[in-house]
DNA sequence: TCAAAAGTGTTGTGATTACACCCATGG
DNA sequence: CCATGGGTGTAATCACAACACTTTTGA
C-alpha cells in the first residue's frame, strides 16, 4: 500500500484566529489579501503546511514571518473540509486560535498582504473563504475555555489589576459580572498572586497588582457567570 | 499562486474511535490489520480521504464498507499531525468518534482486516500508530460531552429504562452516581419522555420505559457528578 | 473637599447531596 | 412469601447572587 505517491492528496492549510486585547476591546488580526481569489478581501492569516513541518510549526511560521510574533498561546480548534471552501481547489484547513498581547508585538504586513489590521470582534468586515465560521468557532472556544482555564493571562501584561482582569472577562464573555463576586471567585481559585506592588500615579486609589500563579495545578477553577 | 500542483501535500486520513455499549460495558471497535506497517497489530479503523469527499463522507465510507454500519452519531475530535506518526510517510489524520448501538449492526471484517473486534475500554490491547492517544482524546470528549448533551441515547435502544440509562452514565464516567439524584436530574432536564409502556416479563417489578425527547432545545442540561 | 476608582461582607435563595423505606412482580 | 430490582421524599449543606458603603489618592 503506497498511497503517498499513487494518490493525489488535498492541500493542507493552517489558519489562525489571532486574538488580541487592548483598549478594553477584544480584536482579531485580519489580512487584506493581495492575491486572488479574495483580493482586497479580509481573511484570516494562514499558510500551506509543508511536508516536513507540523501544524504548530506552520502556525509559528505564519506568526513569525507574516506578523512578527513569537511564542504565543496556540490551540488547535477544528478542521474545515468542505471541498468547495477554496475556489482554487481542494484545501483542507486546520483552524487554530492564538492569544497575544498586542503591546508586545508590532504587527507588520508580510509580502503576502497589503495590510494587516486589528478588528474589534464586534465590528468584523466580511471575510473570505469560510473564515467567518472559523472565527465563530474560535470565539466560542475562547468563551468557554476562559471559564475553566486561565487563558486570560495570555492577553494581559505580566502584572495586572483586578479591574483589568474583570473587564477582560466581561469583554470576552460579552456580559456584566458582579465585581465583588468575580473578585472572590478569582482569589479563591488561587490562579493569581498579589505582588504587593500597587499601580501608582493615577488620580484615584492605587490598585493592587497581581500576577498569574504559574505553579497552580489545573482543575481548580470553574467560573459560573451571572 | 498554484500550490495544488506545484507542492507535495501530506496524505490526509480519517480515523475513527467507534464506541459501542453492551453488557454494561463501553467498548471500542478495533481492527487487526492485514497490512504493514502494523500487521497483526490492533488499530483504529481509518481511511485516506479522497480528493472529492469530505471527512464525514470518508468516515461514512469506513463505517459502511468496513464495518457494515450506517447513519451513526459522528463528531470530529482532533487532527494529529506528528510527521513521524506513520512510518510509511507523512500522514495527517483527523480523528473522529462515533457512537453506535452494537445490537443494530453486525460487525464484519472488510478486505483490509483479518479481524474486527469490540474491546472493553478498560481492556485495550496495545495500539499501532498514535491510536492510543486518539482513543484517550475520544474517551475524554465523550465523558465531558455526556454531562451536558444527551449523547447517551445513541448507545441505547430506542426505549430504555432509567436503570439502563443510569448504568450507562456510571459506566462511561467510571464513577458511582446516586440513583435518586440521577433520576431527578434527568427527569427535570426533560431530555427523556415516559412512554407509558413497561418492561414486563422479568421476575421483579416492571420498569418504566423512556425514550429520548428529540424536540428538546439544547442547553437545558448540566449533570454535576457526585 | 471632591471626583473617581478600589476595596470589602452579609444575607437570602436555590441547588446539591446524602440518605432509607415501600412497591410490584415472578417464582 | 420471598427475592429482586423499581420507585419515591426530605432535611442539611453549600454555592451563588444580590446588594451599598468606606477607602485612597490626585487634582
Amino acid at each position: 500500500m503506497k498511497p503517498f505517491s499513487s494518490y493525489q492528496n488535498p492541500a493542507l492549510a493552517a489558519d489562525l484566529v489571532v486574538f488580541g486585547y487592548y483598549d478594553n476591546t477584544l480584536s482579531v488580526l485580519l489580512l487584506n489579501s493581495k492575491a486572488e481569489p479574495f483580493k482586497d478581501c479580509w481573511t484570516l492569516p494562514g499558510a500551506f503546511v509543508q511536508m516536513e513541518e507540523t501544524l504548530q510549526q506552520a502556525c509559528s511560521r505564519i506568526l513569525t514571518t507574516k506578523l512578527g510574533m513569537d511564542k504565543v498561546y496556540l490551540e488547535q480548534l477544528y478542521t474545515f473540509d468542505d471541498p468547495q471552501r477554496d475556489p482554487r481547489g481542494r484545501v483542507v484547513a486546520v483552524a487554530h486560535y492564538a492569544l497575544i498581547n498586542p503591546k508586545k508585538f508590532e504587527v507588520v504586513a508580510g509580502q503576502m498582504a497589503n495590510d494587516v489590521r486589528w478588528f474589534p470582534v464586534k465590528k468584523l468586515p466580511a471575510l473570505g473563504f469560510d473564515h467567518k465560521e472559523m472565527f465563530g468557532v474560535a470565539l466560542q472556544r475562547l468563551r468557554s475555555k476562559i471559564l475553566y482555564f486561565p487563558v486570560g493571562f495570555e492577553l494581559l501584561d505580566e502584572q495586572f489589576t483586578m479591574t483589568e482582569l474583570h473587564e477582560l472577562y466581561e469583554c470576552i464573555l460579552g456580559i456584566g459580572i458582579d465585581r465583588r463576586n468575580f473578585r472572590r471567585k478569582i482569589l479563591d481559585s488561587e490562579y493569581i498572586i498579589n505582588t504587593g506592588v500597587k499601580r501608582e500615579g493615577l488620580q484615584n486609589r492605587p490598585a493592587e497588582l497581581y500576577k498569574f500563579n504559574k505553579k497552580l495545578k489545573r482543575n481548580n477553577f470553574q467560573l459560573n457567570i451571572s
